[in-house]
DNA sequence: GGTTACCGAGCGGAACTCGATCATGGGCGA
DNA sequence: TCGCCCATGATCGAGTTCCGCTCGGTAACC
């Protein structure tokens, strides 16, 4: 499996976690919320979600939710996090694989990856609307920011090279494409149909082409 | 103005309304109901509202609230299917001003309608998420679509001439594109960042152009 | 034994109900 | 044509239920 320990993901620094699993025990038992509540979205959506819920089906307490998380709204959040995390370092490893990978291609591996997340991972579709509560409590931005948006500077940073901004606009603006078809496919079809996700690829790399500095 | 009724735009099939208005002060109050609920959204966020506030700031009393709309979520669900009946009043209005217009200009109004109403219409942004709920209470399906589900079926239905199965595709695919650019270029910046606008106006056109049918 | 983790009764506040009360307007008799 | 009547529409708000969240006490770890 590529993902071996996600939480790393959910630094104590970010006001999505009230404290930091120290003993093993803890950091399942977080683990084991998550995954509640990501079943929870999956059937119910998000906004029908309590947090008895997720004490009930990650047999724990009520009490112990909110040992790890400060409200209801920061267990979405951390999910959205752990999800993207995941989405990232499948895409790093994707990107690893394949050695000569260029900036062009790795939009492509983007997608690849996006794809796979939405199979198998439950909640995944959560994450769209993550961006919903970043508005109000700001002070820790980076863990609260959208998909697209990290998948970007992700990105970015991995061919920061020949960076210009044109070059980073182009990348957001194909990440935001593809996110978006990539969703789109999943929206009605839970196996993802397939003519988005062949076209956003078609789309990403035509927009590409037309680009300056590719 | 453009919108004369669009209270019709609700209706008692769905149920996201309890109980139709049948006399004029009734329609007034689900209009001040709706105006409330989008000044607050805009202001604090959907998840902070509360239905008291909606009550309090439209004038009414909590059981007012609550004759109208089955729930809280409903009540945003409401608002966001409100905003796109006047989105595609807005589009049918502009295509009709332009009589020449084709299917594919067609798409580059549409591109204009949503920025106005991003610009002049209170909680707009909240409809990028009223797909959150879509997920579960299934029945009464039509009144519950996305914004580029609809957008995209109306751009269809007034250009049914030579309707295909790839126009279709095609016309679903640059709307999504553009609903998310424009989504983009207001997410950070309330006036609507420039450069995602005129780069969706590309984008689109760019797409069309590949479309055999066109 | 000190720190970490867990529990669950209980509190406050928000979502939602329900029966009583007021407003409206179409019908009908004068 | 007018004006009263009352069935129905619309409003209200105290009260109930449910949910988010706290906190003091107990168990597990190292």
């Amino acid at each position: 499996m590529l993902v071996t320990d996600v939480n790393e993901a959910l630094p104590g620094g970010s006001s999505l976690l009230r404290n930091e699993p120290v003993q093993a025990r803890s950091s399942a038992r977080l683990t084991g919320l998550l995954d509640a509540a990501a079943g929870i979205i999956d059937e119910i959506g998000f906004e029908r979600l309590t947090t008895a819920m997720v004490a009930e089906r990650a047999g724990a307490s009520i009490g112990t939710v909110y040992r790890y998380f400060p409200d209801r709204i920061a267990v979405v959040e951390a999910l959205a996090a752990r999800s993207i995390a995941r989405l990232l370092e499948r895409l790093g490893a994707a990107i690893g694989e394949a050695d000569s990978a260029d900036w062009h291609s790795a939009l492509d591996l983007a997608i690849t990856a996006q794809v796979e997340m939405y199979r198998s991972e439950p909640g995944f579709r959560a994450i769209r609307f993550s961006e919903t509560e970043t508005a109000d409590r700001s002070g820790d931005a980076d863990a609260r920011r959208s998909l697209s948006d990290q998948l970007t500077s992700h990105l970015v940073d991995i061919f920061s090279l020949e960076r210009t901004a044109d070059l980073e606009f182009a990348i957001e603006v194909a990440t935001e494409m593809s996110t978006s078809l990539v969703a789109r496919a999943f929206l009605h079809d839970p196996q993802g149909d397939s003519r988005f996700l062949d076209e956003s690829r078609v789309v990403v790399a035509a927009y590409l082409k037309r680009i300056p500095s590719a």
